[in-house]
DNA sequence: CGCCTGTATCGACAATTGTCGAGACAGAGG
DNA sequence: CCTCTGTCTCGACAATTGTCGATACAGGCG
């Protein structure tokens, strides 16, 4: 777990109080750098199938030797995609025995989803 | 209004009738590709702010002259990143007169809370 | 202990991206 | 017509990103 990954938490669970959708109102500079850091690592349609295919297993968590099967990618590059997730407080990670499990951050999409609500009623 | 955007607006629109979160099942690698490009449109700070304060401009719209005056960019950097929304889906852009006016595709945004959204209970 | 398997890191490379200045285009007004 | 202002396109550049093979690390098992 590196301390890297606890700030990027620390930043998107920071905002997650004033979680006014963007439609609301100008998003401030500093929080759009931390909300465009967890887009960007969506971004990407490796990572967005990873994030759907870690979210949806069963018990809500995958090992990386799930991941890999799906991909024809390297494991390497898998592993990559995956750090990028975690750096963006997207995923966790964790070792049991010989292989790592990875689930999500349910705040962190929730998060998102809000920013990106269209509120009904004063917009058409 | 160029072909390439009415190409995306026709992709992410042709995928709104399935909006399964990503939490719920596996994400297709088609739909992976087309979300995530809208998703690497806002991980840029500049337009995750360009898209709010189109949104929350009164009227909902605002003219790039008023874009522009928020940001310490030129105006063709600007204008790249607008152009980027564009072909994402996420904005549209109409000229009257001398000055252009953006405005959110609200139904884009809504697909991409909803792909978010953790809980399975309905939204608005 | 030594080996084997599953992940992660490192170093390198091509491809993509963000930014700018110069210039083109569109429309309003002389 | 010409000019001025607002916006976009083009070409160039540095920075970042996605990918790989080689290698290192971690843990189970002979």
């Amino acid at each position: 777990m590196s301390k890297q990954r606890l700030i990027e938490l620390a930043q998107l669970s920071s905002v997650v109080g004033c979680g006014a959708p963007l439609v609301r109102e100008p998003i401030p500079a500093e929080q759009a750098v931390v909300l465009s850091r967890a887009f960007r690592a969506l971004g990407d349609p490796v990572r967005l199938r990873l994030v759907s295919l870690i979210a949806s297993h069963d018990g809500g968590e995958a090992c990386v030797c799930d991941l890999t099967a799906g991909f024809d990618l390297s494991g390497p590059t898998i592993s990559h995609h995956l750090k990028v997730l975690r750096e963006a407080g997207l995923i966790t990670g964790e070792r049991r025995g010989t292989w790592v499990y990875y689930r999500v951050e349910p705040a962190a999409l929730a998060r998102l989803s809000t920013v990106l609500a269209i509120e009904p009623g004063v917009r058409a």
